[in-house]
RNA sequence: GGUGGAGUGGCCGAGAGGCGAGGCAACGGCCUGCAAAGCCGUCUACACGGGUUCAAAUCCCGUCUCCACCUCCA
C-alpha cells in the first residue's frame, strides 16, 4: 500500500511516488523570524515532522527535509528598529525561540535549516538566469519577475490574473510592467541599515521574499524535488510566485504541494495584528508539551483547529489514558520494544496522513490492552504495548521516549518514590486493620499533592496527575 | 469581484452513497471497604429547503451562516 497525499496543485489525493525510489525530498517553508512562534506557526513544523516520520517508519523511505528560516524582510527590519536592536540580532533571537518551541514539542530538526541571508549568491545567480530567459527585469536597483512573460502564472492556485485585485501598492508604481509583477530583489532604501544590503550586478539591496525558497530548494534538493509544504496562506502569493520563478528558470520544482490548515482562536486565524495569538511558550507553561503535541497532531492536518482551553484539556485527558496504559503495562510485562504497526494504523496514515483514524486505532489497541491487563493476560498485554509504542513512535508521542522525560533530579525522584511508598504502606496497614478513616486520610493527602493512588491486584500504585 | 475551505451528537473530532470512527463529559452496571483506574452499556448526530436513488451526513440544485487568500502571513 502506498501513501496517498492531497496535492493542492491537482486539487486531489494522489499516490505518492518519490522521484528516486526509497528517497524523498521535502522543502517546507519555515518561519519569518519576526517574533516568537505561536501555535499556528509550529503546526506546520509538526505536520511535516509527522509526514517525514511516516515516510521513514511506515515506508522505509530516506527523507531529506529542508526547512528554511527567513531572517530578513520588511517586518524584521521594522520591528528591530522599533526595539532599537540590530535586525540580525532580532531575527536570531526569534530564530532561537522557534528552535526552542520545535524542540519542546518534539519536532525533530530538519536535515538542514538554511537562512535566507546565507544564500544571497544563489539568489543572484537565480535572478541572472531569469533575466537572461526574459522573465525578469531590473528597474532602479529593484528586480521584478515579469508575470506576463510566463503563461503558467496562476496555475497553482487557479488565479486568473485579470480577475485578481490589484496589489495595494501597485497602482502608484509606474516602474512595473504589470501591477502583479513581484520583487525578486529590493534596492537598498535610504533609511535602512547598511548591514541589510548586499552588492549585486543591479546595485545594493536585499532579497525579495519568494526568491529565497526557489534558490535554497535548488541548492539543497535540486531542480526537481518531491514535496513542498507550508501553511495554507502561503499558497498565494508565496508558493505561486515560487513556482513561477522556478518553472521560468527551467526547473521542474515541487511534484506535490502539501498545505496545512490553521490554528484559529475565536474563530479567526491567529495573527499578531488581531492580537489573538497563543504563544507556544505560554501554552507549554499550562500543559505538558507532549499533551500539546497530541492536541495539534490528532486532528487531520488540513482541518482547522479552533484553539480552546477546554479542547486542549480534553486532548490531555485522552493522551493520559494512552500514557497510563503504557505505564501500567510496562509495570506488568516490562518495557516491550515497539513492535509491528497494526494494519488499520498503516491504512489510516497512508490515506493522506489520516492521524484521526490512526489515533482511533491507538485508542482501540489501548482498550484491548487494558482488558488483557485486567485479565492478567500478559502475552496479549505485551503485544498491545508493543503495537501502541510503535504507533506512538510514528507520531512522536511515546511516553517512554527519552524526549518526554520530565528531566527532574534523579536523586529527588528516588526520595519522592520512597516517601510516597512509605505513605502507601501506612495506608495499607490502616486498611488491613479496617481503619478506613485513617486509610482515606492518607489517600486524600496524597491526592491533594497531585499524587493519584490506584489499588490494583498487585497492590497500590501511584501516578502524578500533573 | 475572483479563488479555496467549513457548518456532524452535551463537547472535541473523523468519515464522503448502505455497515454506530475515536476521545472527553454525563448516566447505569461490573470491579472496589469506599474510591481511582479499567471494562461493559446508554445518549443513533450530520446548517436549512428541494431533488436524484431501493438507499443520502455523503451526489445534484438552491439558500443561510462562518473562515481564509487575492503580493506582510504557518
Amino acid at each position: 500500500m502506498s501513501l496517498r497525499l492531497y496535492d493542492t496543485a491537482a486539487r486531489a489525493v494522489r499516490d505518492f511516488t518519490p522521484l528516486r525510489a526509497g528517497q524523498a525530498s521535502m522543502y517546507v517553508c519555515g518561519l519569518t523570524v519576526q517574533g516568537p512562534p505561536h501555535l499556528g506557526h509550529v503546526r506546520a513544523g509538526l505536520v511535516f515532522d509527522v509526514l517525514r516520520s511516516w515516510l521513514e517508519q511506515g515506508h522505509g523511505t530516506e527523507v531529506t527535509l529542508v526547512r528554511n528560516i527567513t531572517d530578513i524582510d520588511d517586518k524584521i527590519l521594522a520591528k528591530a528598529a522599533e526595539h532599537g536592536v540590530p535586525w540580525w540580532a532580532w531575527a536570531y533571537d526569534n530564530e532561537l525561540a522557534s528552535t526552542r518551541a520545535y524542540e519542546a514539542l518534539g519536532v525533530r530538526p530538519p536535515t538542514y535549516e538554511p537562512r535566507a541571508t546565507g544564500h544571497v549568491p544563489d539568489m543572484v545567480e537565480f535572478i541572472a538566469r531569469l533575466i537572461e530567459r526574459g522573465h525578469a527585469y531590473a528597474v532602479d536597483g529593484d528586480v521584478y519577475f515579469d508575470v506576463r512573460s510566463f503563461p503558467g502564472y496562476g496555475a497553482l492556485t487557479r488565479q486568473k490574473t485579470e480577475e485578481m485585485e490589484p496589489a495595494a501598492d501597485s497602482g502608484t508604481d509606474e516602474r512595473k510592467r504589470d501591477p502583479r509583477d513581484f520583487a525578486l530583489w529590493k534596492a537598498h532604501k535610504p533609511g535602512e541599515p547598511g548591514t541589510a544590503g548586499w552588492a549585486t550586478p543591479w546595485g545594493r539591496g536585499r532579497p525579495g521574499w519568494h526568491l529565497e525558497c526557489s534558490a535554497m530548494a535548488e541548492r539543497y534538493l535540486g531542480p526537481d524535488f518531491d514535496v513542498h509544504g507550508g501553511g495554507l496562506d502561503l499558497r498565494f502569493p508565496h508558493h505561486e510566485n515560487e513556482q513561477a520563478q522556478s518553472h521560468a528558470a527551467g526547473h521542474g520544482f515541487a511534484r506535490y504541494w502539501v498545505h496545512n490548515g490553521w490554528v484559529t482562536l475565536g474563530g479567526e486565524k491567529m495573527s499578531k495584528s488581531l492580537g489573538n495569538t497563543a504563544l507556544v511558550d505560554e501554552v507549554v507553561r499550562r500543559v505538558r508539551p507532549v499533551e500539546l503535541r497530541y492536541y495539534l497532531v490528532a486532528p487531520h492536518y488540513r482541518s482547522t483547529i479552533e484553539f480552546t482551553d477546554a479542547a486542549l484539556a480534553e486532548a490531555g485527558a485522552a493522551y493520559r489514558r494512552i500514557e497510563s496504559f503504557v505505564h501500567r503495562a510496562v509495570e506488568r510485562v516490562g518495557s516491550e520494544e515497539p513492535g509491528e504497526l497494526p494494519a488499520a494504523f498503516r491504512e489510516a496514515m497512508d490515506d493522506d496522513l489520516g492521524t484521526p483514524a490512526a489515533v482511533a486505532v491507538v485508542h482501540d489497541t489501548v482498550r484491548h490492552g487494558n482488558t488483557a491487563l485486567a485479565d492478567g493476560d500478559d502475552a496479549t498485554t505485551a503485544a498491545a504495548l508493543g503495537a501502541v509504542r510503535a504507533m506512538l513512535r510514528v507520531l512522536c508521542l511515546d511516553p517512554l521516549d527519552p524526549h518526554w522525560a520530565t528531566g527532574g533530579d534523579d536523586r529527588l525522584a528516588g526520595v519522592t518514590d520512597g516517601l510516597v511508598r512509605l505513605a502507601l504502606e501506612q495506608r495499607q496497614a490502616a486498611r488491613a486493620r479496617k481503619d478506613y478513616a485513617a486509610a482515606d486520610a492518607v489517600r486524600d493527602r496524597l491526592t491533594a499533592l497531585g499524587v493519584q493512588v490506584e489499588d490494583t491486584p498487585q497492590g497500590p500504585r501511584w501516578e502524578l496527575t500533573r
